[in-house]
DNA sequence: CCCTACATTTGACTGTGTCCAACTATGAGA
DNA sequence: TCTCATAGTTGGACACAGTCAAATGTAGGG
């Protein structure tokens, strides 16, 4: 039984092809779309341990549940689509290139979740904090974009 | 001449009768949705100083034009259509009511833009840090749910 | 008053994601 | 090993937010 099919059913999960698939897509491609998930499913399809190209409505529900279960986490920059990472178990934020769109890691600097005081303000309740920076990456800064 | 009249002047913008709308709308709903953005405008259509509905791209030229030049932001939380709210001065942050959706001001504590120490990683330069808290406003806290 | 650059409209189109109903595979218990 | 309920998958239609391109209208300086 590989690890992914371990993982899988350690969350209540069945160890489907597909879902191991999207596993190992996002374990070597982080912060890419539905539809670069599906292209990188579609890769593995023509190697070893074929896999068949799944639809897209079985993509979204294999990420949906994967999110659900914990084992993946999605974040939406303003002006992209969903982007999809696995989830290890830090509370890290993302730095945002204005100019190429490239998502960067960045480890949260001030403890765990929420990891920034909650507004006082009006009763608000809050569970999370999430942080984006926007700015240059180092390539397209030295580029001078 | 009114006072958005020199508003839009002094921005370099003509003054029409819908970038007045908007400017309008906006002062009176904010964080509101171009689809709501479109409404309040219409509303404005049967009142006094009679404004002609706007067409859908006509409604995004505008926002575009105002944002461009600073006197409209706009915020995506994930999962949610863009919001759109006067620019003040100010350099505020947002939080986001998971339950009712509401979308509330919370000052920035901690300086000015960015407000948080940048990222060292890897030469990535940031110019804005963006935060959002995610939880349950006032009333839906105090109604459970 | 009249021109011209700027503003607006119209309608088709794209990308991303959801809904629904039918179909297929899986695996736990008999 | 068989059966069947449940979980997973598929395809097609659809919804929503936003964009593009080209034709038309208008604000405001001369």
């Amino acid at each position: 039984m590989s690890d992914l099919t371990a993982l899988l059913r350690s969350k209540g999960l069945r160890s489907t092809p597909h879902r191991r698939a999207v596993l190992h897509a996002l374990a070597e491609n982080p912060h890419v779309t539905a539809v670069e998930v599906a292209a990188a499913v579609g890769e593995q399809a023509s190697g070893p341990g074929a896999v068949s190209e799944l639809s897209r409505q079985g993509l979204y529900n294999v990420l949906e549940d994967l999110r659900r279960v914990g084992l993946v986490r999605s974040i939406e920059p303003a002006g992209s689509a969903t982007l999809f990472e696995l989830q290890h178990g830090d509370n890290h934020h993302h730095a945002v290139c204005r100019s190429c769109g490239a998502v960067q890691d960045v480890p949260c600097s001030v403890g765990s979740a929420p990891c920034l005081d909650a507004p006082g303000t009006g009763g608000f309740v809050a569970d999370e904090a999430e942080v984006v920076w926007w700015g240059r990456c180092a390539a397209c800064a030295a580029a001078g974009r």
